[in-house]
DNA sequence: GTTTTGTCCTTTATCGTCAAAAAACATTAA
DNA sequence: TTAATGTTTTTTGACGATAAAGGACAAAAC
């Protein structure tokens, strides 16, 4: 079979937006950048349009004809990548009592459950091994290393690493430096998160990731920011199973990155490193209390 | 196609090894474990041998008829997994004027140039994507960083950070763990490699990666022991480019490891943080000097 | 002259297939 | 009863095919 159609089914939702929006739609290139795709799937995306009777398409004109209702959107699950399933129903599995460490992993049944070819799977089973939770073994399954307090704490002993030398690469930046003027977007938007904490404490691990994947993005190492990548899947996955205290947890959080915040505005080191060690031992001491055992 | 039969081959080529030195062989299950090959593929080899008249194959009995001569061996490049070939064709390519940064990889030119399949070289891609030297764009081809000055400094940057606290970690450990034997045989064998070092310095580069595996298995954190995996895929393909001085610089490696050992084994903290600054420092320049600019 | 569109070509994503290699099971010999 | 051999079943490794998505280039519109 070829690809999924997912690109252009995803496009073609957020172009519907679009057209509500605006009532018309602009050029096929500037379609192409605002969506993030190339101008042919633009062109398929106005073709079906065109034959909805959603727009009047005439060359450059792409006038809407009329209001699109909700049948006329893609199904929200057809619009993800194979890959994206892959990964959400792996790790479902991982997290649940079937990621006992010691399991084996077979490629074919992972394939069949999951509805994907097996190529998917493998190559989605590489990317993954990474994040050390999976290792292979020469012409036989993979192994699973499961999500163990073992695991936690080597994860949390290379992020305490690099992060504290991210913080202290942040504090030596010139202050006419953009990551200074991110950093005050990111503090602004916490006073604003921490006055609606009631109804919007779950936007917080969003946030929590564009601010440390800021901090780490100071140390201009490839290695250190990519790893940020393991410390976001464990806890985009980890925190949709576990949300006992959450809004507790993330309002705790949210005052210890002021602190941090304001321990590198204020350019004092000693400062820094106090409030980074602060944030990180009780992130670190959240994901242990999540850890089976 | 289906899979390459360089498991049989290697494992074949080996046993003929085995056969001339015992004159027999002993039970499939005992040859599968020595050879690491599971009892099918030793049956596959026996059965060859018996046809070729190396062997009298019956039930238990695996007699030697007569002494294997060049012409039994497979040749030496069938007994590489497709997995190394592509590895050895892409270094070669990334390591030679066409590396530059910001050039594409295009999957099928690079399937043809080195004669296997597409999804080969797909997954080695994905593999390789963790060292840090390629990246991708969704729905688009990988894009190469280069092995560039900048690389080598991140590099150097990360295994600093884990080695020295690796080292600490190895200092700590109780004196009758196994790990303070293995380091007394690799210090015996630092000896035994100066001793002849003219005709043996380019047996230096296996020591040495024995060496710092031992030491980063002390961190007990995977993420520091797989991130040996960069460097020693630097190390091995870059040096194999470079070898101007190579006599002078092992040389002084293994100086460098034996005063490191010998802090090691004094137990004094500061020592060995001492003599592991100094050899990666070393090995910093080392690799910078042979970057291009 | 620049931008937009129309057309065509290239490259990636995904799958099914088939042999190699492993693993499981059954049988026989010691 | 244990450990080997003989036989069958599973599972992985590698490939080619095909449609989706990207990209290039010429013609047309502003």
């Amino acid at each position: 079979m070829a690809k999924s159609r997912n690109v252009y089914k995803q496009a073609y939702n957020r172009c519907l937006a679009l057209l509500c929006e605006h009532g018309e739609l602009p050029s096929e290139p500037e379609l192409g950048a605002t969506l993030g795709v190339s101008r042919t799937t633009v062109r398929s995306i106005l073709s079906r349009m065109d034959e909805q009777g959603l727009i009047a398409w005439d060359k450059r004109s792409k006038r809407a004809l009329r209001e699109p209702n909700a049948d006329d959107y893609f199904p929200e699950d057809e619009t993800d990548s194979v890959a994206s399933i892959v990964e959400r129903a792996f790790m479902r599995r991982l997290l649940s009592p079937e990621g006992t460490p010691g399991g084996m992993i077979n490629e074919l049944e992972l394939a069949r459950e999951i509805g994907v070819g097996t190529s998917s799977i493998r190559e989605f089973l590489i990317r993954f091994s990474r994040f050390g939770l999976i290792e292979k073994r020469r012409n036989s399954s993979w192994v699973l290393k499961g999500f163990t307090r073992q695991f936690a704490l080597e994860l949390a002993e290379i992020r305490e690493m690099f992060e504290l030398r991210s913080a202290a690469a942040f504090v030596a930046l010139a202050r006419d430096h953009p990551a200074w003027q991110a950093l005050d977007r990111i503090e602004a938007e916490h006073h604003e998160l921490i006055a609606g904490i009631a109804e919007r404490y779950m936007d917080f691990s969003e946030l929590d990731e564009r601010f440390h994947r800021l901090i780490h993005s100071a140390s201009h190492n490839r290695f250190i920011v990519d790893f940020y990548d393991v410390i976001a899947m464990v806890f985009h996955y980890h925190y949709q199973w576990n949300k006992t205290e959450q809004r507790k947890r993330n309002e705790t959080a949210l005052k210890e990155h002021l602190a941090y915040i304001a321990a590198l505005k204020s350019g004092q080191r000693a400062e820094v490193e106090r409030a980074c060690r602060r944030h990180l031992k009780s992130a670190r001491e959240t994901l242990l209390a999540s850890v089976p055992v």
